[in-house]
DNA sequence: ACCTTTCTTATCCATATGGATAATGAGGTT
DNA sequence: AACCTCATTATCCATATGGATAAGAAAGGT
């Protein structure tokens, strides 16, 4: 029922749902049960929330513990990497990942209402992969790089929404975006953000 | 009320904001306002969206047409800051821009809605854009290309979303967006992107 | 057989929503 | 004054929405 909702959400926005049609989508004839599980719309959406970014940030976690026993990584492109790898659902539904759309889509549409949620509590992980980042290029002026942070983060986050809007598609292949390689592309991609090595003006 | 009405769809989504609201946002003591000038919510939508994409097209012609007589843009720098300048509205209301915010809303959640009535006919503008990066970059395989292509606009719209959210948000400064060289950084990113000269692996 | 718990289904309701119709008003033209 | 056009305002309405309440149904324990 939360992954259904989920999906609807990411697809047309918590304001384009209804919560009959979550109910419809999940197999019941009656869209009380969301409100005998959920008690409310709202809080459903807040469960959704707290549930994908607790994974997203446990998965950052991890990769994290797992590069420091190595003496942390060695490049940016080894933090992007991780940063972009540890955004997605290793175990996604059938129909496809869901989670960043459904969070981009927020935070475009109720950015108040999802900081609320978030709260600063569940991005520690990405907090600590830009420190990461700070520390593999210490040279560079804190302006300079929190600018390309910002930059980052927004790419990433319209990267990510795409190829899944994209692979959510079944009435298509998707050769690129199904590729093992594209990932990495990427990661170089969001790098070359970082690194900013343009040719130039 | 067109101008309020985007403000509003591009803070909350179109499916966020009811027509009362709009009208009550535009001074008007009825709702019935919009259905008088427009027809419906749904076409005043519709006009929106080709206003805004017939605008930036205009703009992405004009540009083009401006390099064309001195023998056509010379660096993929130069392409992707016309392609972020273009993006910008030049006479933005009060409240700051609201467009991109609006599009990206758009395409995240009624992406067939936004195809059909943009329709391939507001974007010339786009795809001469890219086609003037294939002639500077002749030598890249074109599915390396386009596939950055996909992420220089995916990228795009992530970071004007967010540059337009920032800026439209009166309770504080934002002295990154404000500064006129930050678009230029944001260029310089998005070229990164394109010709993706990261030091890799 | 009886009770309790857990979940599903069936209605009900106050309110919000988009849209339609009708009434009112302001200006200009004759 | 009388008329006409355009814009605004006031209601009305069918439907959709989120949520509440209550009635079943399935399962297990005693």
């Amino acid at each position: 029922m939360k992954a259904v909702a989920l999906k609807l959400f990411a697809e047309r926005g918590i304001d384009g749902v209804t919560v009959r049609q979550i109910a419809e989508a999940a197999g019941q004839k009656n869209h009380n049960a969301l409100t005998y599980y959920f008690g409310s719309k709202d809080a459903l959406i807040r469960e959704l929330i707290v549930d994908g970014a607790r994974a997203i940030d446990q998965r950052r976690k991890d990769w994290i513990n797992l590069r420091a026993q190595r003496g942390g990584p060695a490049t940016v492109f080894e933090v992007v990497q991780g940063l972009v790898v540890t955004s997605i659902d290793p175990d996604p539904p059938a129909w496809g990942e869901c989670y960043n759309r459904f969070v981009v889509g927020l935070q475009m549409s109720n950015r108040a209402f999802f900081m609320e949620v978030v709260g600063g509590e569940w991005n520690t992980g990405y907090v600590t992969f830009l420190n990461e980042i700070r520390r593999l290029m210490p040279d560079l002026p804190s302006e300079v790089l929190n600018q390309r942070f910002v930059f980052l983060g927004s790419a990433l986050g319209g990267i990510l929404a795409a190829r899944e809007a994209e692979l959510a598609d079944r009435t298509r292949e998707h050769p690129m975006w199904s590729s093992p390689d594209t990932l990495d592309a990427v990661a170089q991609a969001l790098t070359a953000i970082v690194e900013n090595r343009s040719i130039g003006q």
